[in-house]
DNA sequence: GAGTGGTCTAGACCACGCA
DNA sequence: GCGTGGTCTAGACCACTCT
């Protein structure tokens, strides 16, 4: 007998469907779904199942489930989350928190290395978001950040983002951010870095690329954060 | 009735029993493990739940799950597995190795600090191993790396250990090396940093802490490496 | 075809949170 | 005391690998 192809486990199934649910809004975060009872019911699969794909969405953090209570939608957000292990502070160790400074939104054409990194099905045309952010009251931080303009239609009308990009994700756009991959390097920096933060031509930099991804593991954002480390301690658990 | 304590599920005592077995020797890295139904026989417990426990003990890269043939204790070290993420590259890409340099070992007491990280049974001399790596060539990379002295007798006699530390500590002192924990920051050189590597004192460098756990999530490593990235790209996937 | 891990089921009982 | 997730069982059948 030839090999079965396009063999496709049951509750691999369950997860596409629950995931699907979710990043349409029929659950929405912080919501309860219905038990695992109910929900074997409403499938007509075995309650041990629905158990298999919901623990997966756990382990990938959609999912929160509370034992004698429920399972529900999770809220966490990666920035939220990794606030925990990244984070500035002096030589002594003293914690600094940045501010926010200069901000820009443009569309513009994606260059073909933007293209690559993110899912942006097709479409060419990308936001770009420019900042600086401040360590006390010094231009210390520049971010870039990349996504594709087709899911993210009127975002340079959404004003000051801020810290809360993800969050405006989530909410004006359902996306739903559940992990990002990080790569940190050391660089020196360009003409149009030192502008930016006030440092020499060659100075050294942190660089760190982030992609980040949503529910159904599209890229939809590719940003470039590079950070003047003089003076500043950058920290980041891996 | 009053709330069970130390309750310990069947699978956790599973789980608790194969890693000891494997740490005791009684499995060997690249060995077979008996079937699930021969496992789940012996332990007189159901295959399911045999089942349960080796699927957490490949999830952490104790076992390799190979459908059809077998489960096999894992001989992969993460020294070899984070050759994918970690690296060293010129500005324009070019990957760079970096070669061996001076290498010296000595026995003392930990500081307060390092018995802090290490989990060392209440003793508290360690060893300290120092060496700088090369980048073609020129010194640019210093590790400072620490162990317990119990676990590790004997091992100023072993000689030059180059890279295969992991792969050391598994086949002398049948220490298994599971998983490690990062901490990037940039700092500045000090002033027996700047000797070591000829730059300026003051000069910025990457400090990585790495913290080095065995199969029983025992801390048996706490490792310093600081690179002068001038010239060179470090980077790291997390 | 024999042996392994992988999937799926149906049902029992336990631990937890809450009203 | 009820509903939820968590554990455990026994057994059936499927997919993969090797002989």
């Amino acid at each position: 007998m030839s090999t079965t192809l396009g063999f496709r486990p049951l509750y691999q199934q369950v997860y596409d469907l629950m995931v699907t649910k979710i990043s349409d809004g029929e659950y929405r975060p912080g919501e309860m779904l219905p038990s695992e009872q109910q929900l074997a019911g409403q499938l007509k699969v075995s309650q041990g199942t629905v158990r298999k794909a919901l623990d997966t969405m756990t382990s990938e953090n959609i999912l929160e489930r509370r034992q004698g209570k429920g399972t529900f939608v999770s809220e966490q957000t990666p920035e939220r989350s990794t606030l925990r292990f990244f984070g500035f502070s002096r030589p002594d160790g003293t914690p600094l928190t940045p501010q926010n400074g200069e901000e820009s939104i443009r569309k513009r054409k994606g260059t073909a290395k933007e293209l690559r990194q993110l899912d942006t099905d097709g479409s060419e045309d990308v936001y770009e978001i420019s900042r600086t952010r401040l360590i006390e009251n010094k231009p210390a931080i520049i971010d870039k950040i990349v996504v594709s303009a087709k899911p993210f239609q009127g975002l340079q009308e959404q004003g000051k983002i801020g810290t809360a990009l993800y969050t405006l994700f989530q909410e004006k756009y359902g996306i739903h951010v559940i992990s990002t991959n990080d790569e940190i390097s050391a660089i020196v920096a360009s003409k149009a870095d030192a502008k930016k933060i006030s440092v020499e031509v060659g100075a050294p930099l942190l660089m760190i690329q982030r992609s980040t991804f949503d529910i159904h593991k599209k890229c939809v954002e590719f940003r470039i954060t590079k950070v003047n480390t003089q003076g500043i301690i950058y920290t980041a658990r891996i």
